[in-house]
This record gives structure tokens, C-alpha cells and sequence, in this order.
DNA sequence: GCAAAAGTGTTACTCATACACCCATGA
DNA sequence: TCATGGGTGTATGAGTAACACTTTTGC
């Protein structure tokens, strides 16, 4: 058998809102290659962890970010994507609400920051290409699993959930046919609370019913917004 | 660093439409371990190749199998899924066409065969969860890609892409509605020929127009079929 | 002439789209 | 009282779904 020396890692694509803009979790690397450029958090695979388990402990180690959606992006390989080594990269796809933004860069990283997925720096490897798939999954998931509760607070007003679909599918979005269709599925429950920022109308809380939402989905209801 | 020590191995999960049925291909294992299982046809990735171009590379070698349509589909990297070294696997999802069928076993098996999907032995690994997961993406794959064409001989029946549809997502499909549908897409060239197969009414045949698809893909026409 | 598969059209209903005015609040 | 954002209904058209009979051939 041929002696393969292959590295395998993991990458990270985390995805927050903020700001009303959709922005990315990256590192600012403290060791060569690319000492001093951002990337997309990530690293070797230990032996006796999943990949999974991998990333998980990497986005603690380099971020401190809690993630609250994850899930297995792509895998790139081509052989001269890393300078010094062969390295695989199993990259995932992540997502975290506003309450778990904080982040603190920590052992290999000297700096942590979001970024304005408009507004990006050069980055490390073939990071950029990593992020422009998982641009893609994300505007194709929003569209047909309601993935997009995972970026909002637990508490949000309609009004939130409207400019994160337009900012994200790159769209005007009709007020009136948004609103009458998300509430037809039934997955959203409304608060009794308003609030009022800054002037205008107070608006309603909504609160999204996972709970609900997985029973509908075992019926065979499909989530689907245009 | 540490240092690590995991392989990385291709996978691929081939189907082909084959007597009115969904088939896969599978080898017959030489070596161990699972010497003498059936397992998906794939191997280590060599140094200087593409992860793509080690698929390629294993088909041929293992089954000489062309195939018509070749897209990744998920890695797998549980620390234990091969009982001798970690290896994590990056799978693939392939097409082939009835013309490319003919197949035979190579280097690294001892016996290459299609198995209906439905009428599985018992597989290596985690083989068979690769299989399911590579099913699952070839039922959702069907209504938003014509996809179906490539299991398809290059001239084919409307009954047999009807077919097609039917046992893979696994309903029934009403034969008015589906024609009128696909037809209406603008993508099929009706040909001045029938064929007769036994009894009954002969058929014309049709062909898929790849190019009349790109062209209106460009311009944002989305196949879809429910 | 009968069995088998191919080919075809209409209707009802559901869902998507387009569109404009009033409401509640803060300044 | 005005500016700002929140909340709501209706009418039209497109697309989906349901449904059955006629045609062409081989035996």
C-alpha cells in the first residue's frame, strides 16, 4: 500500500446577524502560512475525535463562539490548497443568534472579529471560495428549512426576520405576502409583548415553535419560502 | 504540532437504472479488512491527485465504469468506521448511463456487479449508510435537476423517464400532468422515431436538449418537478 | 377483436402575486 | 402634527391536481 501522507482539518464557516447585515466569524492567524491574515476559524483533526467533535472544539479553542447550528458544508482537496502540506479540509457550515455573539480570540489565534460577508478582507488558503459555498447553502436553505430563527434572538420582531430574507436572498421581499405566509405555517408564536425602537409603532414579539415545527415536519409539512 | 496519522480514502456511491429498477454498483473486497464483502468501489487518495481525480482513478481501476455524472457528497470520519486505521472517507454521488454499464472487475476485486437498491447484501464499513445518504440526495436531486437524463439512455421513452421518476421517489406520478409538466420545460426534443417494445402502441422517442437546458437555466428557469 | 401500452384535454381549486391605506407611537 | 415603522385585505392570474377515453400496435 502506498504511504500516504495526507493531513485532514476542518474549517468552519459561522455565519451571525448583525447589525442588519449578514457577517462571518474569522480568526486573524498567528502562525505561518499565512501568519497574520485572516481565515476561517478551523484545524488538524485529533485522532480520536469525530470531525464534528473537531470543530466544535476548535471554534471554543480559536472564538469561544456557542454555535447553535451545524452542519457539514463540503470537502475540499485539491493538493496545492495548503503551501507546506497535503491537508483535506471538511469544512462546515454554522450558525449563531445574536445572545451568543460573544467571542474572544484564545491558544491559536491572536484575533477573533465578525465580518460584513460584504465587506471582507484577503483571505488565508482558499478560505474565500469555502465562504462563497456556503453563501450559496445558505441562501438555498433559507428557502426551504427555517434556518433562518437560528441567526435571529429567541425573541424577534417580524420585522427581523423580513430584513434578514432580503438581505441574505439579495431581494425585495412583499411585506403583506411574507408576513400572511410564514404565519400560515404555523411555526411562529406571538408574544405578548411590544417594543418600540426608537420611533414608529411598537411592534410584536414573535417566538419561533420548534417544538411545533418538527411535528408538522413528521406530517410532511414543507417549510418553503420563495 | 501533533502529529497525525488519518488516511484519507474516496468513495463512490454509482447508480444506474437498470430492469425498471435503481441500481448500485458494488465490488467484491480482496483484501481485508471485510475480505470477501461487497462494499463501494473507492480506495486512498494518492499525494499529487484531486479528490475527484482519485474517484475517477479507483472506477476505472476497480470497475472500468464511465460515468456520466459525478458530484461530492459527504465525508465521513467517524474515528472507528474502519477497524484498522482512521480513515476519514470523502464520498461521492455518480451517474452512469445504460450504455456505460458494462463493467468489470480489476486490480483491487475480485468481482464488480449492480445490485437493485431494494435487494442489498450486506456491506463494509459504513457502506450503507453511505448508500442511504446518496439515495436520499438522488429522490431530492430528481425534482430540481434533470438529473433523470443521465440515468437514461441518450433516446429514451416518456414511459421510461416516468418510471424512473416513480420507483426512485418511490409514488406514483399521474402520466398527463407529468408529460404535460416536462414537456412544457421545453427541454426534450421529440425524434422522428418509435419503438415498439412488445405489445402495444409504439412510442416515440425523446431526447434531453442539455444545451436548450443550460441556456434557459442561464436565464433562470428552474426545473422542478413535485 | 382483444389485450397492452401510448397519447391526449378540461375543469376546479389552490396558491402566488400585486397592490395602498390606516394605526400607534415618539419627537 | 408629523415622521416613522407596524399592521392588515382583496382581486387577479398562474399553476397544480384530479380525472377517462381514444389510438395504435401485436397476438
Amino acid at each position: 500500500m502506498v504511504r500516504q501522507n495526507i493531513k485532514v482539518a476542518v474549517d468552519a464557516v459561522v455565519f451571525g446577524y448583525k447589525d442588519k447585515a449578514l457577517n462571518v466569524l474569522l480568526i486573524k492567524r498567528n502562525i505561518d502560512p499565512f501568519k497574520d491574515s485572516w481565515a476561517l476559524p478551523g484545524g488538524l483533526v485529533l485522532e480520536n475525535e469525530s470531525l464534528e467533535q473537531a470543530v466544535v472544539r476548535e471554534l471554543k479553542e480559536e472564538t469561544n463562539v456557542t454555535i447553535d447550528y451545524l452542519e457539514q458544508l463540503y470537502s475540499f482537496g485539491d493538493p496545492d490548497r495548503d503551501p507546506r502540506n497535503r491537508v483535506v479540509s471538511v469544512t462546515y457550515f454554522a450558525l449563531v443568534k445574536p445572545e451568543h455573539h460573544a467571542i474572544k480570540a484564545d491558544t491559536d489565534a491572536q484575533d477573533v472579529a465578525w465580518f460584513d460577508v460584504t465587506e471582507l478582507p484577503d483571505l488565508a488558503f482558499d478560505h474565500i471560495q469555502i465562504l462563497e459555498t456556503a453563501k450559496k447553502r445558505l441562501q438555498n436553505k433559507l428557502t426551504y428549512e427555517p434556518v433562518g430563527f437560528d441567526l435571529l434572538a429567541d425573541k424577534f420582531l417580524f420585522s427581523d426576520l423580513e430584513k434578514l430574507y432580503m438581505t441574505i436572498l439579495q431581494k425585495v421581499i412583499d411585506r403583506r405576502n411574507f408576513r400572511k405566509k410564514i404565519l400560515s405555517f404555523g411555526i411562529l408564536e406571538e408574544l405578548d409583548e411590544k417594543i418600540s425602537e426608537g420611533r414608529g409603532r411598537p411592534a410584536n414579539l414573535f417566538k419561533f415553535n420548534k417544538k411545533q415545527y418538527f411535528k408538522l415536519k413528521e406530517e410532511g409539512f414543507l417549510f418553503d419560502i420563495k
